[in-house]
DNA sequence: TCGTGTGAAGAATTTCACAGCA
DNA sequence: TGCTGTGAAATTCTTCACACGA
């Protein structure tokens, strides 16, 4: 993990359908590398380029070809034998497959440190997901805005849920708030939240969860480090840290 | 997936050592998980718990209780049959294996939005990973100070990595800037990243790198709610979206 | 008896390698 | 010839199930 980190336990799922276009058997290494593939080829597409091959793009992503034309191939065969990829209909596909090809109304909540940050990070908006409301439960900070938002006190979420139709909701809350804000965001008939909260949050069913745990992406970068600096065994390079 | 959220590419990788205890042979997701479990472990450390078992470890954080046995493992038997893991040994163990039981003297390059978001998020510090340098390139922000800490200039970076002994640094600078400041980061000295820029970074070798790409996260989470409230095939329960 | 450590089985994912289309 | 799509092989990761220590 990912960054990442990136969370959510594995677990069982029952369900197992057939069909090679079906979603649901897509792999869940592959779903990270659809953003990659996605964001590289929104820069081709800026950039006039017509086509790509899987070997060409594997190579700018570091991923194999054959890993590429698997990941692309689970939705349906969109590749021309002996061409390549077109970027256009690439672009058009792996935006419906990863929903970037709407807009989604995603909530802020919690407008501490964090949430600011996030407020005022542009990579949001640009891939479709549009921050229209904030919310916090400190009095001192409902009623404050931000941009030309203004925050909203937690006991509006349903109200402004179905007025604006929000569907997602960025988590950037204290650790000990989250699970029970999760529930009323759920309730509030939020489908999704993004999670900055490092804790595995307890929600009811009928809400997907990404959870990013910051800290953790830091330790898996020491951990890296310490792989690579200090090797376990003997018999080994040897260089030192510091 | 994982903050995604976190990267680096899967890679062929040569020296295959062989003893269990070899943190090489460590599976990727284990380390994502060994995070978690130091982050519980913590908690349980705080309220004073002496020991827990395999089960009700991965029962909090919705993990089976043989992964967790597997995943506690490579790092050598640690567990004490008929009683559990002991808390403070644990504890221990994942700090060093992660390496948070030593602080880690960090240096934030890019002060816009997310930089000083990330650097008024207390996350890092409580982790052992202490912001001990700010850099950006922009002169407008050279000189700016935040918190107790003065903005430098990047062409300072070298001789302050020395001077501050700074091992790590956090990213969080323009994409089309982030490769070259990367390798600038790399030959002052510093040994790792944390890149919040959403490009893969094309660096020297010598530069452990962990990406976490916020855009992303919310497309996984989009992917995941699309998943569920439209299946692909047609006998389905047939929620609707909005 | 409780609960770890761990081979072996099983499942999931990646790589290989090649038939076939443009 | 160039490059995809895809079975089959290889590899990696997870779960099973049980011997054994406390």
């Amino acid at each position: 993990m990912k960054g990442t980190v990136t969370e959510e336990p594995m677990n069982k799922d029952r369900t197992k359908a057939s069909s090679s276009l079906d979603s649901s058997a897509t792999p869940k290494a592959t779903i990270g590398r659809l953003s990659l593939y996605l964001r590289h080829i929104e820069n081709l597409f800026q950039s006039g380029q017509e086509t790509i091959s899987s070997n060409k793009l594997g190579e700018a992503l570091d991923i194999s070809d054959a890993q590429v034309r698997k990941d692309l191939g689970y939705f349906g065969p969109i590749g021309h034998p002996g061409v390549g990829y077109k970027i256009s209909q690439l672009r058009e596909k792996l935006r419906a497959v990863l929903g970037t090809n709407r807009d989604w109304n995603v909530a802020l909540i919690g407008l501490g440190n964090l949430g600011r940050a996030l407020f005022g990070y542009g990579g949001f908006q640009k891939r479709g997901f549009l921050i229209t409301a904030l919310f916090d439960q400190d009095p001192a900070i409902v009623g404050t805005t931000h941009g030309n938002l203004m925050v909203h006190s937690i006991s509006e979420l349903s109200s402004l849920t179905r007025e604006l139709g929000l569907q997602l909701a960025i988590l950037a809350v204290p650790t000990h708030a989250a699970s029970e804000v999760a529930a009323r965001v759920q309730a509030a008939g939020i489908v999704g939240v993004l999670n900055f909260a490092p804790t595995r949050l307890t929600v009811p069913r009928d809400l997907s969860v990404v959870s990013v745990d910051l800290g953790s992406e830091l330790e898996r970068l020491a951990f890296e480090v310490n792989r690579r600096l200090i090797p376990s065994d003997d018999d080994s390079p040897v260089p030192t840290i510091d």
